[in-house]
DNA sequence: TTGAAAGCGCTACCAA
DNA sequence: TTGGTAGCGCTTTCAA
């Protein structure tokens, strides 16, 4: 078996305290002398002595560890610059804070029993979160620090959210579409992302925006299509079809974007795609992804960092992180076609 | 304070033990009357008992956690498919079988003490190791169950070994690029990676399919480039430069494609280019990215699922794992230029 | 300056 | 069919 405290403690003569305290330094009442300290460590690295961290963390109810939760856990999208920008921002708080990450099954199935409150975490970065009642009861019960990503403020649990402005951001997109002379916008997403908060919150802003130009006509609609296939095939030969859409992530904006090139339909020239997020990715699509927006990485490493703190007892100045979208203009937006 | 075992034994009458039973079903020698199951069911949902994972792991010596090693910790790149593709082979195997995943930081840096050996983990996945004396030693030095990625057989540590063809990736590529007629063939990799195994590997099958074709010329040659700047412009007006690229991650690729085309270098006219790993990513590049295939979603899952068996015990069949290449042409490789 | 004892929450082992 | 006891490796608390 592994060499225990008490085996360099017996080799070096001393107590199992005194190598913890030379080690670990934890207990300010004891010292060691400075003699005494060196037998020690040169003990501890003869018998290559590695202190057991689970012991540790269960002795001091405190495992330097943090949950990574999804509301959904499907594929990670290798389409998209999103989950190596969010993973990014989160790992180098985690890491510049001696943190472990944890990413963990089941913790959207677990349910009945509560988050993740088993020991195993200092704190909870909850991304993507539904606003189930469920969901909402159980964070709001859980006794540790939980932090959500993509929360709007003003609902859900009283826990810190962090949020880009969606209504700033599907605003500046329809905004842009209509300086180009579209009229029939639709607003797509995939239907599993209808009941996460940020959904809901760019569907309200999408409306919010079209109404805003006068837009708010039966042609107004958000389309739920799946990432797999876009339903694009009959826009070919469609007049009342909408001639610009604006797609909830970069991953369903390029799959539309593939889609339209093998049925033939030109991106921008007889449709105009804006995506949500972008990232460097939107830089290599073709054509490259006019999009909103959402400072992505920085917003990870401030819910890492306010996390952080939370879990070592400071008091955070707010609940609620706003962060304002940009648009950054590029290929796949132009004048609609003649045939509108 | 969290509620315990002792307290749901408490409410429902019974002993510690017969909690632990019902709940957990471990001990087959002892059994519970069903009525007695039921009540201390009943109390424990009652009072919301959360079993602590984190005592269960300590006493069990077993963490159902596996933990993630890169060798070098920078970032995730946001602009491959490399990252993705590999974490969602290694999920789809973690959380098949229960098991969770931790990343965690200072894991390199680790030298001194040896591998994450401190009860954390039940197995280790090692992905992109170098092979440095220190490297070696730790792994082989470990109790714990390892597993690696991107290394090579017959070298290293005496653990199951997982990697692609790199000798046949790099012929495919080679054998490609003479075929159109480049004759000046260089290739492209960041210096980091020249330590680790797969960078050797990559850069022996270089100059075997070189010399193979004759030309293990003095222009035959392995450039260091940094990622963020590649150093493309001195192949503008220069002839005895290399016409076509093999270059080691489709990240760099990118790089050297958006580097090309903003100093007025055309690709493939000018320059062909050939990426390594082929993911969906390639289909998204301007120009698409021809590339040598990596099946590494496939590897990861692979990986994952050897490392989980050889942590429950049973035997791997075999200790090398390797996975033939593949060639993607796309559009990013042409005939050379008439100036050669 | 040092050590002994107790216990974190849980379960393997043995006794009833 | 059930329960007590001990202990995983470490650190907090108290005593020397």
């Amino acid at each position: 078996m592994a060499i225990t405290i008490r085996d360099v403690a017996k080799a070096a003569g001393v107590s199992a305290m005194a190598v913890s305290k030379v080690l670990h330094g934890k207990g300010a009442n004891v010292r060691v002398g400075p003699d005494t300290a060196e037998t020690i460590r040169r003990v501890a690295k003869e018998l290559r002595y590695q202190p057991n961290r689970l012991a540790r963390s269960f002795r001091q109810q405190k495992t330097n560890t943090i949950g990574l939760v999804f509301s959904r856990f499907g594929r990670i999208g290798d389409l998209d610059g999103y989950f190596a920008a969010f993973l990014n921002g989160v790992m180098s708080a985690t890491f510049q804070s001696e943190y472990g990450l944890t990413i963990c099954p089941k913790l959207s199935r677990s349910s009945s029993t509560g988050v993740v409150n088993d020991g195993r975490f200092d704190g909870i970065l909850w991304c993507k979160p539904d606003y189930t009642v469920q969901t909402a009861e159980s964070i709001q019960r859980c006794d540790l620090p939980i932090v959500m990503m993509h929360a709007p403020g003003g609902q859900g649990p009283d826990v810190p959210k962090f949020c880009c402005d969606n209504e700033l951001g599907l605003k500046l997109a329809v905004d842009h579409l209509v300086e180009l002379g579209h009229r029939r916008i639709a607003f797509v997403m995939d239907a599993p992302n209808r009941s996460t908060a940020e959904g809901r919150a760019r569907i309200a802003g999408y409306y919010a925006a079209m109404e805003s130009h006068g837009l708010a006509t039966p042609d107004c609609n958000v389309l739920f299509w799946s990432i797999e296939q876009p339903e694009l095939a009959r826009f070919r030969e469609c007049d009342a079809c909408p001639t610009a859409l604006i797609v909830f992530s970069e991953r369903q904006s390029v799959a539309i974007l593939k889609e339209a090139e093998s049925i033939g339909i030109s991106v921008p020239g007889d449709l105009s795609v804006v995506g949500f997020d972008s990232t460097a990715f939107c830089d290599t699509t073709r054509p490259r992804l006019t999009a909103i927006r959402q400072p992505i990485e920085q917003m990870a490493f401030d819910a890492t960092n306010v996390l952080i703190s939370s879990i070592e007892g400071q008091n955070c100045p707010s609940n609620s992180y706003l962060y304002p979208c940009g648009f950054d203009i590029r290929e796949s937006t132009a004048i609609p076609a003649s045939r509108c």
